[in-house]
DNA sequence: CACGAATGTTATTCTGGATTCACATTCGAC
DNA sequence: GTCGAATGTGAATCCAGAATAACATTCGTG
């Protein structure tokens, strides 16, 4: 019976959004820890213990929340190597992909640089493989490019991107958006060409 | 009586100045709200409750730790600055100092970023205030050796020159720490230097 | 329509962990 | 040596806030 699952559950798979959404934007503006379980019921229009029909703990919330992003992240960054006709090309679109992500989902970038350390260490662990992941392709993207480099200076050059990329999670800028974008994307490909050294 | 406060507090400074390292470590390794009052008491060699003999809140713990992290960080820059011959050598202390900085206190960027947000407003406003003065000295240095940027974009670029090297606090790297330290003035430099457009 | 599963709600329980209290002990000053 | 202030301890408090229980309601399905 095709359909009977996806129906009956359709109510509750959005309330289920709702509470993801919710968690997203109120840990990021106070901290996993300052908001309380009745916090997110109510900014997801729900009581806070109706919240234990959909997730079996508060953690696990959170859990669902950063696995999300990070295999969204991957299967997006495959996409784009996949398309690119060029090394180069890949490079570029994983920047701007990314990119277009922190300027889109702040509030995700905020919350998993803030919490997805202190996370139980299974978790922690799955969430970390994944993460890899999505770095490995960036690292292979970036050594197609500029083959003098070794491995852990590209992986090194790699999460230094991100973390430039990524700062605009916390810094609200008064440029227009597309500024903004052009600023990013031409410091973050600035940044990674010139990894092997001044010049 | 000159050197009678400073005596009659020797011992109590130095039980402060534990309690302030404890917090640093164990914050940045386990996140501010998993760490107890207790923990951060044996780390320092004293009880949990001696705390309130020289904090009113363990709160007050952290923000006396963020405070003098970013006016460090502001004395620094001020001073390299001033011992600057040229606005470029100025720019390149300022980066120089920053990612020693990280590097050797990685657990102090870890918390800053981890919980500089989630503080008091009165705390969270008088942090960022310092940390602007520091932003500042940035940008000045960063316009005088690149005039075309606008206020806006050189504040942009500096804070997310700020992303990529404090990312070392997240990511550690297989590199020898003086590649490491070379790959990450390159980066910046790099992306300071291209924030204008890509070329 | 009637039945069961899914989803919610309003109490209620329970616990970890910050803060406070009532005492030692130590230290520096005179 | 004595006194007061500073520092520390272990034993209570105290409470927010997560998790559970007991009881509706709603929704698909046959």
């Amino acid at each position: 019976m095709p359909g009977t699952a996806t129906a009956s559950t359709a109510r509750g798979q959005r309330t289920r959004e709702r509470l993801l959404g919710a968690t997203a934007e109120l840990v990021a503006e106070r901290g996993f820890h300052a908001v309380g379980i009745a916090d997110i019921g109510a900014a997801a229009g729900v009581t806070g213990s109706a919240i234990y029909r959909h997730f079996p703990s508060k953690q696990d919330i959170l859990v669902a929340l950063l696995d999300r992003v990070v295999d969204d992240l991957r299967a997006g960054a495959g996409a784009v190597v996949d398309d690119a006709a060029t090394a180069a090309d890949a490079l570029d679109g994983l920047v701007a992909a990314h990119v277009d992500f922190a300027l889109r989902d702040r509030a995700l970038i905020r919350v998993y640089d803030q919490e997805a350390d202190h996370l139980p260490d299974a978790d922690r662990a799955r969430l970390r493989r994944t993460q890899r992941e999505y770095a490995d392709v960036w690292v292979r993207a970036l050594r197609a490019v500029h083959p003098a480099l070794s491995a852990d200076a590209a992986r090194a050059a790699v999460h230094a991107a991100f973390g430039l990329v990524n700062s605009v999670a916390d810094y609200r800028s008064a440029l227009p958006a597309d500024e903004q974008r052009a600023l990013l994307v031409a410091m973050t490909h600035a940044a990674l060409t010139h990894a092997g050294g001044p010049r």
